[in-house]
DNA sequence: GCATATCGTTAAAGTAGTTTAATAAAATGG
DNA sequence: CCATTTTATTAAACTACTTTAACGATATGC
């Protein structure tokens, strides 16, 4: 249940002490899903902060006539969730959904409070992973407002490599904001034919 | 100089004591600019990270042909900046510029870190101000894959009031991802005209 | 306060991306 | 392993938005 992958992670961002990550262990849940699993449905619970040891999440939220629209694709390492329904504790429209056999370390409100509180690493920690996230967010918007369709998917199989492959191209297409027709018409054009 | 609104925005996320605050306005550079004037332009110099205190600021990049695209509208109590630049003392591609006379706290890298390292409310104040941040910036990411131009140019409105009524309508175009030529269709339209 | 550049408006033509619909391919479940 | 549902492909018609260009309105500097 321990990840070396995701201790490493954790130290990469801040000196972190033993005991520091046994406390995290401690107060975090440890789950397993599988492939298309709901971790988390929308409605009046507010939404949990998902720390990705193995597979893969979709953050989503369902618009007019059932559409799907993908806020994230969540892999290895990566945190994810409804941060303002998690930090209000108010209700989530986002859904969170296994894409592969997934494992994750879930944390509470009470228990995150509880780290920062006691731990001024882990509020270092989260800063710095704030600030980051803040920092692709930022680039992201960039694409959205001054890339071609085109470009915005060349730049998501740079991103996320080998991903594409697991993924339902009709996702990939909501997260870059195209529809799957077009999403279709792109890969063709790029594969020659 | 000494500002009872940032003052008071400070405690509103965190319970400062004085000489917490008095450290901030002690490492912290008091600027004034003029309506148009630059505060920072792109270049291999690290962007500082910036307070602003009144008025209002533009960050932005230059693409193609000279295009200005607007990455964001900083107003009172706001930061801005090239955190990226920043936090990696790294060159920045975005430009700042005053769009009205405007009063900032401007903040180096050591300066920050120096803050964090000291006062334990001024990391957790950072962490909720890139949280809260991160909030905004999902909604804004949401608003550019799901939002027609009329309905992103509608949120504009109500989220920025009256700073509309200041801005040159081509850089809120460019902030919307729309050309400025659009946006006059749909203001028209919007005026019933 | 005039000259000049910049910005905003309008309209026509063009295009990137959508919609619809029909068919093919692949995944899912019993 | 077959039946059913879901997903991907393709193409034609459509539309939201862009481009270009010309003109009118505002701002800016000398």
């Amino acid at each position: 249940m321990y990840s070396d992958s995701i201790i490493k992670n954790f130290r990469s961002y801040v000196d972190f002490q033993q005991k520091e990550l046994d406390a995290f262990f401690d107060l975090a849940h440890y789950q397993k899903f599988k492939k298309n699993e709901m971790l988390f449905e929308s409605g009046p619970g507010s939404c949990p902060f998902i720390l990705i040891k193995s597979g893969c999440l979709m953050t989503y939220f369902t618009g007019e006539k059932d559409f799907i629209h993908v806020i994230q694709f969540g892999i290895e390492n990566w945190w994810t969730g409804d941060l303002n329904s998690f930090m209000q504790e108010e209700a989530s429209i986002y859904s969170i959904k296994a894409m592969a056999n997934t494992e994750v370390y879930i944390l509470g409100k009470k228990e995150f409070e509880s780290l920062c509180a006691k731990f001024p690493n882990f509020e270092k920690y989260f800063r710095i992973l704030f600030q980051n996230s803040l920092v692709s967010h930022q680039k992201r918007i960039i694409r959205n407002i001054s890339f071609t369709a085109e470009e915005k998917y060349l730049t998501f199989t740079q991103n996320f490599g080998k991903l594409e492959l697991i993924l339902p191209q009709k996702y990939i297409a909501s997260y870059l904001g195209i529809t799957p027709e077009f999403l279709s018409m792109i890969r063709r054009k790029l594969a020659g034919r």
